[in-house]
DNA sequence: CATATGTCCTGAGAGC
DNA sequence: TGCTCTCAGGACATAT
């Protein structure tokens, strides 16, 4: 599940085609049902085409691939990725960018079950569509003032609220779990009743590990879904603590065992020896 | 307004 | 072995 390391790989892999003219884009024809992309592929070709690739950035979770005044934006949520030309299989690759050059070169978005999207926009257009009203802070540019505060105004549990993008950027359900877990805060702790001292530490944690995270190239879970640029599986999944580790010892104490609760629908997991109740 | 729930999708793995 | 069923979760739409 592509979370913020995973997403700023994806980015800084293909950052390489910046300066590179896009002749055009397509949609390889495959069984599986059309992800969404707006505004239609035809659309797109034609404002795409001869532009020369700006920048690459991101906005959360989602990848930005700026040309010629505009911005063309994946969003990979739950098994989408984007790379140099390599996918797992050519089955599931929902869209294809080519680019001019001596050595040619295609960005594929591959997304396995599809729940991704894509959308053209243009620069002026990306804030109201994108981040106002849905999107807070980045989780690695966010002060520590910032958090704080917005951690006090919700009377979630501090598990769902690190993920709600709107209270901050990037955070997923993977490095929720982590964060929390070295931080030594329960999940299920009321967000605006932790101490200072934990949500500065929470803080503290959520920039190391997302980070070091990125350092790993991101986390590659069993199904190997995610994947960098080139097709290389990321290595944070080896230093995972708490996330998917249900009923295994806790690498921290090495005396609790990891429990798996569900918060919101979602897996969340912890030590309950490290990660007292308040 | 804040928060909760349903929905989309495919494939891995469990269970029989 | 082969089938059916459940589950994984990001983020939006809709409901409370």
């Amino acid at each position: 599940m592509p979370e913020l390391p995973e997403v700023e790989t994806m980015c800084r892999g293909i950052r390489s085609i910046v300066g590179r003219k896009i002749v055009s884009v397509a949609k390889p024809r495959c069984r599986y049902r059309p992800i969404h992309i707006h505004p239609s592929l035809p659309t797109i070709r034609k404002r795409l085409a001869n532009q020369r690739v700006t920048q690459i950035s991101r906005l959360g979770k989602r990848v930005l691939i700026h040309a010629g005044s505009q911005a063309l934006i994946l969003q990979p949520k739950m098994t989408g990725m984007v790379t140099l030309g390599q996918a797992p299989d050519p089955d599931h690759i929902r869209l294809r960018v080519d680019l001019a050059g001596s050595s040619s070169q295609q960005v594929l978005f591959w997304d396995r079950r599809g729940l991704g999207t894509v959308e053209l926009l243009r620069e002026s257009e990306i804030h109201e569509r994108i981040v106002a009203g849905r999107l807070g802070p980045d989780a690695l540019s966010i002060s520590y003032a910032d958090f704080a505060a917005r951690l006090s105004a919700t009377k979630r549990a501090i598990k769902v609220a690190l993920l709600d993008q709107k209270l901050v950027a990037g955070i997923g359900n993977l490095y929720a779990s982590e964060m929390l877990h070295v931080a030594r805060i329960h999940p299920a702790t009321v967000a605006a009743k932790i101490s200072a001292p934990k949500k500065r530490r929470l803080f503290e944690c959520m920039q190391d590990i997302l980070l070091t995270a990125i350092e790993y190239e991101g986390s590659t879970l069993a199904d190997g879904t995610y994947r960098n640029a080139l097709n290389d599986p990321g290595s944070y999944q080896n230093q995972h603590l708490v996330y998917d580790r249900a009923k295994l010892d806790c690498p921290s104490c090495a005396q609790g065992k990891i429990v798996r609760i569900v918060q919101a629908q979602r897996s969340t997991f912890y030590c309950p020896r490290c990660q007292l109740s308040r």
